[in-house]
DNA sequence: ATTAATTGATTACACATGTAATACAATATT
DNA sequence: AATATTGTATTACATGTGTAATCAATTAAT
């Protein structure tokens, strides 16, 4: 049931739209990305229709115009992506991402604090 | 300098395969690949030929066949392309894909404890 | 009612990618 | 020398992606 669509970079940014709200209409979806790209409303349709395509979202049709909402949840997209990533990159090793990049982020101590945490509640 | 070229999916095994042994011959890269993938011989000429025009690897005649060798290290092109992925899946920011991942994962108390010891080392 | 504006559907087009096949040149074999 | 083999270069072709424009249908305005 869970086959994650594949989702590419432009489509993503759509998809962060109608997950942080949604049902959108076309125009809303638009206008919310306005400011983040400079992308012709066109081609916002486009992806929209692609992403409908793909059946990573649908609409219903609220009076006049559509209200386009997910048909996957980020979680799932996020876990999906995150998972194909390292195995491209990592080998699918999470450690070594984890000891490459924690030795070069910056990070507040506040954020050192809380993954401290995380991983004493893992180590019980 | 380090314009780190865009390496697809299946560069990115070619990649692999000359950062663990360089120069390799096209047939040793071939061969490495043979038991991975079921790529014909052929593609993963062309393969190399990309990366090559992307300036990925290089060659220098050796004898009769070309020895290839990468031009970018494994180091930069992992960094980049985590960055992108952070940038796209996470908006940049590298604690939630943390947070996120850790909560998952399983990992050794070994592990567990060489994080810890990264993240103290950190916060001084 | 005719025209203009808006929204959704269809079409466009170049470049990237997966996945090779064919052409060519140099070398090895008979 | 003619031919077969092998390695490289060029070409191929479908699908995905970025980036829209045009077409068509419906609604709004005059």
């Amino acid at each position: 049931m869970n086959n994650i669509p594949q989702i590419s970079d432009a489509e993503w940014e759509v998809m962060k739209v109608l997950w942080s709200k949604s049902p959108s209409s076309a125009n809303e979806v638009i206008e919310a990305l306005e400011d983040q790209t400079d992308w012709k409303p066109k081609t916002i349709r486009t992806l929209l229709n692609r992403l409908v395509q793909k059946q990573a979202i649908s609409y219903s049709q609220e009076g006049k115009v559509y209200a386009y909402f997910p048909l996957v949840s980020e979680d799932e997209c996020v876990r999906s992506e995150t998972a194909s990533f390292l195995k491209r990159i990592y080998g699918g090793a999470f450690k070594p991402l984890l000891v490459n990049f924690l030795k070069e982020e910056k990070l507040s101590p506040e954020e050192i604090k809380e993954l401290k945490n995380i991983l004493d509640d893992k180590s019980k």
